[in-house]
DNA sequence: ATAGGTGCAAAGTCTTTGCGCTTAA
DNA sequence: TTAAGCGCAAAGACTTTGCACCTAT
C-alpha cells in the first residue's frame, strides 16, 4: 500500500480523534487545511485503510458508519441522549466469543458489539 | 399503532422468516401474492414495528439492513463464506450488559451483538 | 368520521466509481 | 517509469417522504 499525503491525514484523523468520527467529519476537519480534498479520497481510504486492518468500521444503528483506530476486538456504548460513543475493553467480548464458538461449532474471527443506554452524565 | 392487511403481512414475514430478511428479500416475498404492495410501504412498517418493539434492526457491516422477530437481546453470528445469519442465546450478551453498565456507571438499554466468522460448515 | 395507512414516484443520504491527471516508490 | 492514488462529478444502493386516495377503528 502506498502512503499518499491524503492517506496519512485520513489515518492520522481517525487515529488521533476520540470521536468515532464518519467519512464526513474526517473530511470536514481535514478540508480546513487541504482544501482540494475530495469526499471520494476519504472514503476510498476509510475503505483501504480497514481493509488493511489499520482501521476499524462501527456501524451504529440509526448513524452513517464511524472508524475507529482502536484494532483489537473491543466494544462500543453509545448514549441515546447525548451521542457520545464510549470505548468498553475487550474482555468481556473475548469471553463471549470463545462461548459463540463453542455454541455454534464454528470459528468466531471478530465481533461488532455496541451497546445502547444512557451515559453517566445523562442517566 | 393500527394494523393494516400489510402490517400484518410485514411483521408475519419478519417473524416466520428464520433468515433476518432486508426489506427488499420482504418485498419480494409479499408481492407474489399482494402485487399492489410497495417497497415505501414495506420500509415504513418495518420501521414502525420497530419502534414499537415488535422487531428488531440487525446493522450487519456491508450488508443492508436486515430484521428479526427475537426482539429479547441476543447476538447473531454471521458467516463470512455462506452469508448465514445464527441467533445466538442472550445469557452471556445480558451479563456483558451488566458489566458495561458497572464500567461505565450508566444505564444500557440493550445491545447489538454481531459475530463474524465461520460456521461449522464452512470453517 | 377520521387518524393513520397505502401506492407511487420523487427526493434524500450515504457511498462508490469512471475518467483523466498526479505522485510515491 | 508506472502502478497506485487523486479530484471531480456522475451514478448507485438503500431509505425516506409528499401527495392524493383508502381503510381500520
Amino acid at each position: 500500500m502506498k502512503f499518499s499525503k491524503q492517506r496519512q491525514l485520513i489515518l492520522n484523523a481517525v487515529l488521533q480523534s476520540e470521536s468515532h468520527p464518519t467519512a464526513e467529519i474526517i473530511y470536514d476537519t481535514l478540508k480546513k487545511d487541504n482544501p482540494s480534498l475530495s469526499l471520494g479520497t476519504v472514503y476510498r481510504n476509510l475503505s483501504q485503510l480497514e481493509s488493511n486492518g489499520l482501521i476499524r468500521k462501527v456501524k451504529i444503528i440509526d448513524h452513517p458508519d464511524r472508524y475507529d483506530g482502536i484494532v483489537s476486538d473491543h466494544a462500543h456504548f453509545v448514549c441515546r441522549e447525548c451521542g457520545k460513543v464510549i470505548d468498553i475493553g475487550n474482555l468481556e467480548v473475548i469471553k463471549l466469543q470463545e462461548k459463540v464458538a463453542e455454541e455454534i461449532d464454528g470459528i468466531v474471527e471478530d465481533a461488532t458489539v455496541i451497546l445502547y443506554g444512557r451515559c453517566n452524565q445523562c442517566k
